[in-house]
DNA sequence: CGACGGCTGTTAGTATTACAATGAAAGCGG
DNA sequence: CCGCTTTCATTGTAATACTAACAGCCGTCG
């Protein structure tokens, strides 16, 4: 039997290599703000020895992260951290990593804006385009939902699930790609889960699938706004919970 | 004096580099399906000898295209195409090699269609929180749109401007990198420039900044809306207008 | 006969070394 | 003070050697 303990997700980028493991120490680093915008790295080889790694392995971490807007090298300047601006907001391991790097309140928040533009249209659209095929997977995942009961960590999958295949059923490849995003939503519930605030998702995610069956594209957007802005509430709740748990 | 030929862009990768040469041809053979899912890519020693680069080359580029994406390397097995579902369509290079590669009428409706659920959500957000600095700059902008006249070319880099602060102003980080797939939206309307059909977008755009000096964030978002419409409409026109041309 | 388990070879991963190209900054000449 | 040249630290590229992983073969054993 074997215990998976880094649970994978999403993310593109494993962290058992060697320039894995540089990719995503420094990412965090850049991300938190350890390192902050336009300051610039050591250079290659004293970079290298700090992560005990060869110039090689650095080199491939660094040009990960610049694939990912977040440095920018030049021969005898150095490599710099880009400024915030420029960076690919919208990559998985980028969410991942703001995720685990404080400032979650304002994060959050930043995701659920973000989701209320995008889930609505996408609902929209899928209730003009999703196959049977995809209605089917959608109609499963709420059962398993339904299974799952105010269980909140064990109905997050097909939670997931659920959304990620509205996402596809959109037909825009744009939208779908949003499906890591939702993830990392998603991850940060399971952490506030061990709340006794009790959370029964199913109807609103019900309404919705109804909306996208009937064909109706005002309908489908509506009920996935809704959905949206009951999910929100909830974490704030418990969120707001902890805090005064916490505090003092 | 030189030339040069190779518009930059907000491309995070330059094609200068060996590895950059890599990660741009093959980033356009995957997207453009000439590589298609699932495909093994020949071992590193032979493709390195098709591009006539060393293996440290090639790899450094397979890196950042893994860092998109679009590739995942095992042992023994090789390096392969991932689904398309699993790209991050949003990184700006993704978004530039796509609209290269042929499909292009239904990537720039793909394109709309996340404009529409984004930007107008910006607007209504910037309405809100956008500071005086900011709502200068988009004065300006619009400004310099009405100097450049019906000249569809050189309006389109204060309209950029327009939009991208827009976004900034918005305070959602995720938002404002949009910046790059606005871009690309304006890249194909550049080619589209040649056609006599004229375009005066300065109304539709000094509504939305009226909307957002007067904090109205329900105006700005549909004003936003409008404008995209607008648009969306006049790249349709003359996208017929070609087709008609060159359809015998 | 079928399932299991070790062997083998192919492939990506890492390290080391050497050298090339770049371009910022110091130095120099006017 | 300006503009040209030279310097040289830093990234970029190459070549080579070795390591690690692991898919698939093959032989053994139940």
């Amino acid at each position: 039997m074997k215990m998976v303990d880094d649970k994978q997700g999403q993310r593109t980028y494993s962290t058992r290599s060697l320039h894995g493991q540089v990719v995503h120490e420094l990412g965090k680093r850049i991300v938190s703000g350890a390192l902050s915008e336009g300051e610039v790295l050591p250079n290659e080889t004293e970079l290298g020895a700090e992560f005990d790694v060869s110039r090689t392995a650095l080199r491939e971490g660094i040009k990960v992260l610049t694939a990912k807007g977040l440095l920018a090298s030049r021969t005898r300047t150095g490599t710099r951290v880009r400024p915030r601006l420029e960076w690919n907001m919208l990559d998985p391991d980028i969410l991942a990593w703001r995720l685990e790097s404080g400032q979650t309140e304002a994060f959050i928040s930043e995701l659920y804006e973000f989701r209320r533009a995008t889930e609505p249209m996408a609902a929209s659209l899928a209730a003009l385009r999703a196959t049977d095929a995809e209605m089917a997977v959608m109609s499963q995942a709420l059962d398993a939902m339904a299974a799952a009961g105010t269980d909140v960590q064990a109905s997050l999958e097909p939670d997931l699930l659920f959304h990620q295949t509205i996402l596809n059923a959109s037909g825009n490849q744009l939208l779908a790609s949003l499906g890591s995003m939702i993830e990392t939503a998603f991850k940060f519930s399971f952490e506030m889960c061990a709340s006794d605030k009790k959370l029964d998702a199913v109807p609103s995610h019900r309404a919705v699938l109804n909306a996208i069956r009937a064909r109706d594209s005002v309908a489908a957007s509506e009920a996935m706004f809704k959905l949206l802005e009951y999910s929100r509430t909830w974490n704030e709740e418990v969120l707001t919970d902890l805090n005064s748990k916490s505090g003092s």
